[in-house]
DNA sequence: TTACTGTCTGAAAAGGTTTTCAGAAAACCT
DNA sequence: AGGTTTTCTGAAAACCTTTTCAGACAGTAA
């Protein structure tokens, strides 16, 4: 069916190993010779079999990825600087959807063992223990995107959760705003949850803001959890002039909320989101958040673990890339 | 360094063989061997080697997936659908971005070769004759998701594009509006833009509102586009009380438009969308649209891959999943 | 001419698994 | 007991490639 060295072989006349010189390294074959094997490999349309290359070079050129959830338009320009730096790179990307379902993870784990994967970025969720483990168990080298584990010594590409928050809320206080409110992820969550809320803490009690416990609420990861947090929020405290939402589709959903309940964004309220989705741009009012370079994040991420793959070590454990302040319409002075 | 079989036959004292049975058809081997094999296993870490596996099944358990732009919010449930799928049938996806590229389309055609995927999903892009002729080259069972093409006997999954512009439009028309623009994709697109033109087209001929050429603007895939396309539209046709976007992303960049320019929807302009990706419904005004079931075309077509690759063949070469009017708040009665 | 160097090629081993085949051992039957 | 079947196991081949090794041959130097 599919032809093999061997077919080449015979029809251009000469061994397998010539055959398999011309591939790797034409300048050993002479020159006749090499040009009827190439003609050979033409016509035969033979292209190597990567299981029995990956038998000997024990590698995949393949990266698996796993990514919490695919349909969180985050992910988007992160998967985007994975693939392209994987292009450049020469590697595939084997992209799993957890969907934060612990068993599922180890599942793919494993499958990406069997499947010798060259190495795992694991983005954006925060590390549990079981997972390190069957990591570690497997010697799988890894490293996490838009996450990081301050309990291992694991190299991750990320930003700094809580000076972007910090700067989100800054910007709310400069602005005049003194009532502000958020809506935050559990703080269990170590990565955009405690440092996202850590940061605005800090925010308010540098401005001497302080004691406002009574106006953060939580909410799972999507819209519609936000929508809620914001009735519970906003009627527990109808004052706020201002929120910081941890996410953008937090924002959304909680500017739907306000909109619905006779509240205009950004007139009656200020509300500031954090990622700068795509969806940010084309959201009415046009949101003000916090930039993640998802792009870099994913670009950088895949040429971090090709730098452990390749030389065991990697330069700087914990990579900070800068955020920035985007101000759009969803925000005003008060 | 990773175990293999030996490794495990040696430390249960046992042949390589047996190690295998136990592995593959464990009720041939008696039970105290077994036991020891399962320990040795256990012991060892051992997993077996996919390279080896796949030199012998020839097959990968793995399935290559071609998506035009991984940042466009609608493949989100494509993708999902076909992973959960993907997970019950044991296997894997290997997901690649095209960005509509065709060198680079045509290099992930070679590496999915060389990888030894068991098939391709093609998805959401027009096929070109090019990229027939190179998978065909290869001979690798594909068929396409949320595309299809009329000219080749391939398997497809998708919905009917024109049938559900022309109750989108007919929606509009029993809305009372009578002038009515589109924004569509190119007409050279034979997936998204010739079908839904003619969707529209034939339901106002129905209605016997023919002759409006100049209310319809072409525009490329993205929000941008669509903002700049309203321009031009409106700017023409100035009195249009109704706008049919080919696309969600397209209604939000009109609703932008018009918004910036003193239009309110839908009290002016009535605006119906294309797709209901996540983002429709937390939109304000949250879209009208028509439903495109991705998740199901998704999940369909690994099925209908699996199918193909088993097989042989498919029980229905092109299927048409059903689609649905979702009435929101972008658009009322005249 | 002989000896040596260098270039090019093919045979064979290796990589890790599954599977076929044949043989050993056990179980059954007469 | 002898013969026959059944059950279980291990050796070896096969899958496809790369790479090592040694041999063939041509060219160069003495």
């Amino acid at each position: 069916m599919k032809s093999t060295i061997r077919d080449v072989a015979k029809y251009a006349n000469v061994s397998i190993s010539t055959v398999s010189r011309v591939m790797n390294a034409p300048e050993t074959v002479v020159g006749e010779k090499r040009a009827k094997v190439q003609e050979a490999i033409e016509a035969l349309q033979y292209q190597p079999n990567a299981f029995a290359r990956g038998l000997i070079y024990k590698k995949s050129d393949t990266l698996g990825v796993m990514i919490p959830d695919i349909e969180n338009p985050y992910y988007a320009g992160l998967i985007r600087g994975m693939q392209d730096a994987a292009v450049v790179l020469g590697h595939t990307l084997m992209i799993c959807n957890t969907d934060r379902d612990k068993e599922r993870t180890v599942a793919y784990v494993q499958s990406f063992f069997e499947k010798q994967v060259d190495g795992i970025v694991f983005a954006s969720d925060s590390l549990h223990k079981e997972y390190y483990e069957v990591i570690q168990r497997y010697r799988l080298p890894f490293i996490l995107a838009s996450t990081n584990a301050p309990e291992y010594e694991i190299p991750s590409v990320d930003i700094d959760d809580e000076r972007g928050a910090y700067e989100a809320v800054t910007h709310l206080i400069e602005s005049g705003h003194r009532r502000i409110g958020m809506i935050c992820f559990p703080l269990d969550d170590t990565i955009s949850g405690r440092p996202r809320y850590d940061g605005f803490r800090r925010a308010l009690r540098e401005a001497g803001l302080d004691g406002c416990g009574a106006c953060v609420e939580y909410a799972e990861h999507r819209f519609e959890h936000a929508y809620e947090a914001a009735d519970f929020l906003f009627t527990r405290c109808p004052d706020l002039t201002a929120l910081f939402a941890a996410s953008d589709e937090f924002a959304m959903g909680a500017i739907s909320y306000l909109r619905e309940h006779g509240r205009a964004v950004p007139e009656h309220v200020s509300v500031i989101g954090f990622d700068n989705i795509r969806m940010a741009g084309m959201f009415i009012p046009k949101l003000t958040t916090i930039e993640q370079p998802t792009y870099d994040i994913g670009y950088r991420s895949i040429l971090k673990l090709h730098e452990l793959i390749t030389t065991g070590a990697v330069e700087v454990l914990r990579e900070k890339l800068p955020h920035q302040l985007i101000i759009r319409e969803s925000t005003q002075p008060f």
